[in-house]
DNA sequence: CGTATTTGACCAGCGC
DNA sequence: GCGCTGGTCAAATACG
């Protein structure tokens, strides 16, 4: 949440400005594509200002939900400053005694209990705490507790249509469902899945719907896969994927929230699918870990954490990181593909034409 | 028939 | 110590 701020969150995806002399927009290349028998008589220049024209209206458009976004940032990071400021004030007044507690590994329940209540709201609360609650905890409590250490958890929150009962979350792994249970603070059962592909694979994964939102699922995984991934388009369970029930399968808009431990994937929208390795631990949570923990072995105090995320967000690493990722995910993305394959031979066909023409 | 899912039973941790 | 709760196991069931 806090990290539409940090990261350009600007809708502008024109990385670089339209050039209409080599390249032309994709659906204006798809005509030619598809139009290839017909009169290559067309007003390109009519075509390409009109298209100029809703450039800049919808690069102004892009611009005026910028600023609102950046609003909206501010407020946020102001008001999870002030939050941040009352909770740090509360653990100091309260005892020690009572910080060792909660901060001790066997209070799993606590944590579960924050973080079940108020999702999406606290989530980057949730970052802050979960995410380095080993390097927070440990430095609070000389207990040895490896098993915390090592486990790391996530959470990526997945939006599906409320008609869908399903508890499944596609993020590319293989899993095997073998529990579910109905949790005191959540009427909607919790599924719990372990990764499946490969039988040393020590990740779990939790599935349930939010309170606040039955739309939303909210998938934690606990631990991280020591195998690469299944498939780009993969579904929780090879049988699931053909299961009648899961209509979205494979087939969701997947909107990033560029947060070590929260996602939002929307499932709602119908068309073009685009998965993103949002379950992917490895190196950018790593890293984030490396400056959570950093920053937390000063003690419990954050002078500013958003600023910290802020930091490392803005970092050149993450930045590149972030590209990488979008990067794989389109070129993985099979319509993606094909626009490119008919965008790449709509332009030899445009070329052989001209050359004809001459 | 093999594999995945479901679901009741069981276990461990925690609070009272 | 007891009850509650979350997490896991494993037999039963469903499905391709």
């Amino acid at each position: 949440m806090e990290f539409t701020s940090l990261v350009d969150t600007s809708l502008d995806l024109n990385f670089r400005p339209l050039r209409v002399s080599d390249e032309l927009p994709k659906q204006e290349v798809e005509s030619n594509f598809i139009g290839l028998g017909r009169d290559p008589v067309l007003p390109i220049k009519d075509e390409t200002g009109n298209l100029m024209e809703e450039l800049n209206r919808v690069n102004a458009e892009n611009k005026k939900l910028t600023e609102m976004l950046t609003v909206m940032c501010q407020n946020y990071n102001s008001l999870r400053n002030q939050l941040t400021e009352y909770l740090s004030k509360q653990n100091s007044s309260t005892s020690g005694a009572d910080q060792d507690q909660n901060s001790d590994g066997s209070k799993k329940r606590k944590v579960e209990n924050n973080n079940n209540n108020n999702e999406i709201v606290k989530s980057s609360v949730q970052v802050l705490n979960s995410e380095s609650s080993s390097s927070d905890e440990d430095s609070s409590s000389k207990k040895p507790r490896e098993e915390h250490i090592k486990t790391k958890t996530s959470r990526v929150y997945m939006r599906t249509e409320p008609s869908d009962t399903s508890l499944i979350v596609k993020d590319g792994y293989q899993w095997r469902k073998y529990g579910q249970k109905v949790t005191r603070d959540n009427p909607s059962p919790r599924a719990y899945f372990k990764c499946s592909f490969a039988p040393t694979c020590p990740v779990k994964k939790k599935v349930q719907r939010s309170v606040e939102d039955q739309s939303i699922l909210v998938a934690t995984y606990e631990g991280e896969h020591n195998h690469s991934k299944v498939d780009t388009v993969t579904t929780t369970s090879p049988s699931s994927r053909f299961n009648p029930k899961n209509n979205v399968s494979g087939n969701y808009t997947a909107s990033v929230m560029p947060s070590s431990t929260t996602n939002i994937i929307n499932t709602s929208g119908p068309k073009p699918m685009l998965t993103l390795d949002l379950a992917e631990p490895k190196t950018l949570q790593n890293d984030v870990k490396k400056v959570n923990s950093n920053t937390s072995t000063s003690g419990h105090k954050r002078t500013s954490p958003g600023n910290d995320h802020q930091q490392h967000q803005n970092r050149p690493e993450f930045q590149h990181f972030l590209i990488e990722q979008m990067a794989s995910s389109l070129t993985k993305d099979p319509s993606f593909q094909a626009a490119l394959a008919a965008a790449i031979s709509g332009k030899f066909l445009q070329n052989n034409n001209n050359t004809k023409d001459k």
